[in-house]
DNA sequence: TTCGCGATTATGTATAGACATTATCGCAAC
DNA sequence: GTTGCGATAATGTCTATACATAATCGCGAA
């Protein structure tokens, strides 16, 4: 009944894609309602435990919502929302009603070391595009920013000077993701940190360590640090399965 | 086939629940072999669907390591995982191979505070049960832990002495909630907290603010404070619109 | 001894169908 | 209008089966 994949994802995978995109994309805004199990089997022609099981994942996940009789929606977005949103700091601001100005400190191309290469699963010896980003609002320091770009996922890079957006904002753009995962620490700050961000050597700040891969392709690290006495993080979370 | 399910639970939860037993326990520890899928069928009279998809939910949370040809193991523990996404430290011992303490320090029946009202949305003057609780692995202080438990809520919280379960997971499993509120501070450790948790003052700690409700009822807030340089948060995402 | 290759075995993915469960819709009775 | 109830429609769970894929085992040949 199905051709012969030749260089063709399986299709459990190819479904799960096409809904991730169009919610991504925000073709598909929360609340949308997402075509019923059987309208799936007939687009896709496969059976109803297949696209069954794809809902169900993205259920567990947490990016839709299902409801017998009542179908499948996009979800509203909760837990995650407020890791993301710290994410963007010129919206932050925005809403803060504050004036946000950011400054690439340190920018260069570098072969990934051995430690890297093991965090993010890539070659040692990879070229990554490195920058280090303080982000300001008000003229008091906010974060600061140290990111590693794929070059080989994300050529362009190179090239691109950063003058309007900060790189996060840039790439959220320009590089949809679909795997992320996040780290978070208390660490004191050391004389270094401690004077970009003008608070006390010693002070506790919050570290966001962030990766992000495309499809299986290892996309950017950032790792961001906040002065523990100006931030925190705040989630609002639902229980899942 | 299947006997009338009264009070039963489903096959599917019930496998899980099994094997998530036997890890916890600590009778498989990481490496040991899981009963082969066609095993589980016996044991269980079930189809390989069934199982197979237990075992894939299983290794989906990263509880197994699933290799074709050689099986189901259980998963060695990736360092400091989840502690947000599985807030139970017994369980989290039993897989790292510690043991596992904890002792009540501090307990009383108190009248909420305006700020407490204010956080909790509760009427000043709410009688809530005060807990504060040190978590032990292997001698070594892991977490304090500050918790109000809304006596309105769960008034049978006020005779459990939380001999065998920390009040946290004695609470789970008695309300289980609908909303939850959290918040990551990263904080210096005062002199106090310093004491408690065997580190040194100034330490740089996560602070995990935890506040949760039940169809509008507040349940109970909890304070976890951990060491920032023995803990991390780790989670796993995927994008949200 | 070692290398290569085929058989074996366990998991990965998918199908087609069945029955259970539950929320909603619409109609009928009050 | 409102209430109650049955039909309906969607997801939840499970079966039995099939073939694909990948890793390992063991045998035979170099």
């Amino acid at each position: 009944m199905r051709e012969d994949p030749v260089g063709m994802k399986h299709l459990h995978q190819r479904i799960r894609d096409d809904i991730e995109a169009k919610i991504m994309s925000g073709e598909w805004v929360p609340g949308h309602r997402i075509p019923f199990e059987h309208e799936l089997m007939a687009e896709y022609g496969c059976s109803r435990m297949t696209v069954n099981k794809v809902l169900s994942t993205l259920a567990a996940n947490g990016l839709v919502t299902r409801r017998r009789r009542a179908g499948t929606v996009v979800a509203e977005p909760s837990s995650q929302q407020a890791v993301l949103q710290i994410q963007d700091f010129a919206l932050e601001a925005a809403r803060a009603g504050l004036e946000y100005r950011f400054k690439i400190v340190h920018r260069s191309i570098e072969s990934i070391d051995a430690a890297g290469a093991q965090r993010t699963g890539l070659p040692a010896g990879t070229e990554m595009l490195c920058l280090s980003t303080l982000h300001v609002m008000d003229d008091v320091p906010q974060a600061f920013e140290q990111r590693l770009i794929n070059l080989a996922t994300v050529p362009e890079a190179d090239r691109e000077p950063f003058k309007d957006d900060p790189p996060g904002t840039w790439l959220l753009r320009r590089v949809p993701w679909t795997d992320a995962e996040h780290i978070v620490r208390a660490v004191n700050a050391d004389s270094t940190m401690a004077k970009r961000l003008q608070i006390q050597t010693g002070t506790a700040c919050l570290m966001l360590e962030r990766r992000t891969w495309q499809a299986g392709a290892f996309v950017t690290e950032a790792r961001i640090t906040y002065p523990g006495d100006r931030h925190q993080l705040v989630g609002r979370f639902s229980p899942v399965a």
